[in-house]
DNA sequence: ACCTGAACACCGTTCAAGT
DNA sequence: ACCTGAACACCGTTCAAGT
């Protein structure tokens, strides 16, 4: 009913409470670098010297935490899929935008598994991330498709899917690290359309 | 100096040895295929009716249980290929093979990541199975190659690698089952060699 | 409004003590 | 020779008690 007694603007939090959030994220970016997504909660509340039960008050779960680590570096991405769009031909930028997006998720360990997760929960914070690479995708693998340098069954998901996997590969196998563009080639090229002989 | 004082031939376990490792083998099988690769080690000893120090004695490591789990499965590929090899045409058998060996690789929920993860560590049980594949599935992909159906710049760790990464789409996101077959088609023919004209 | 840390129910791994 | 389970050092998550 009212309102009015109350300013829309939520109020701003304590300092103290913004100060904890920011301490929890530089422990959080610290240990997720060193150990990857399954980085032990309780080691970070440990670094940012903040009760657990803080860390839980500020990042409900770990999903949380790790989108507020990302989602920089997802808007950076959706962005980078638009000026690509201008600058390059289609299949040149939808090439280059994949590239890239591996190498996103393969910023920490264990985050193309994290990624890949989220299509089963939607209430997952990274959920709308995901859905943004998704679509940022989309939009490049339709003017690809329309130029007719990619094959019209695949679908944003498929890309999604195969560019998560490619960047799991050597995320399991560090190994791997020296195939890896190669491997991305060869992946990239079974989406081109089959010759008109083949 | 003496080895004619002791029999060559090891001494057989005791009979309540190899109860309990079948127990233990028996409850394994329960649990991994209900909680996947990383089930509980204490819940399996529990469910085998045993201490925990008595898996342990019988498996070593996680790596030593889920071998035994599959060695029998591994085994049955590698003859497969061998059998496909003669019967199939060289690009026809490859693909078959590597179809089959994805469906392999899925059987357990997290399995891709545990036999990935085999190829930084040569000390795991699984190493030498996970080889084995690689080798099965050379030999099918070197025929492909000379029959010029595969390029030639594909190695048996990336089909390797590739064949785990579809498996692991499925593992992680169970909705893209669906999509499995087109995904594995898309890999599949970008290992093809480049038409004439592209 | 926010913070703390004990409490709970779990892990994997080791090893002294038993038979 | 083999088995058991307590002990140790960890988890994630919740929540009463404090300020």
């Amino acid at each position: 009913m009212s309102i009015e007694s109350r300013p829309v603007t939520p109020r701003a939090p304590r300092t103290d409470a913004q100060r904890n959030r920011d301490r929890v994220l530089e422990a959080a970016a610290q240990a997720v670098a060193e150990q990857g997504t399954l980085a032990s909660l309780r080691d970070i509340a440990r670094r940012a010297g903040v009760g657990l039960g803080t860390l839980y008050r500020h990042f409900p779960n770990r999903d949380a935490l790790l989108e507020a680590l990302l989602h920089q570096r997802f808007a950076h991405l959706a962005q980078r899929a638009d000026a690509l769009a201008g600058t390059a031909p289609p299949e040149r930028a939808l090439a280059e935008w994949v590239y890239e997006f591996t190498l996103g998720a393969g910023a920490y360990q264990g985050l193309p598994s994290t990624l890949m997760a989220t299509l089963n929960d939607p209430e997952s914070p990274l959920h709308a991330d995901c859905l943004t690479m998704r679509q940022a995708g989309g939009r490049l693998l339709e003017a690809a498709q329309e130029s007719g340098g990619i094959r019209s069954d695949v679908a944003p998901i498929d890309l999604f899917a195969l560019a998560n996997a490619l960047s799991w590969i050597t995320d399991q196998a560090p190994t791997l690290t020296e195939r890896r563009d190669h491997l991305f080639r060869l992946v990239m090229d079974g989406l081109k359309p089959p010759s008109d002989q083949g």
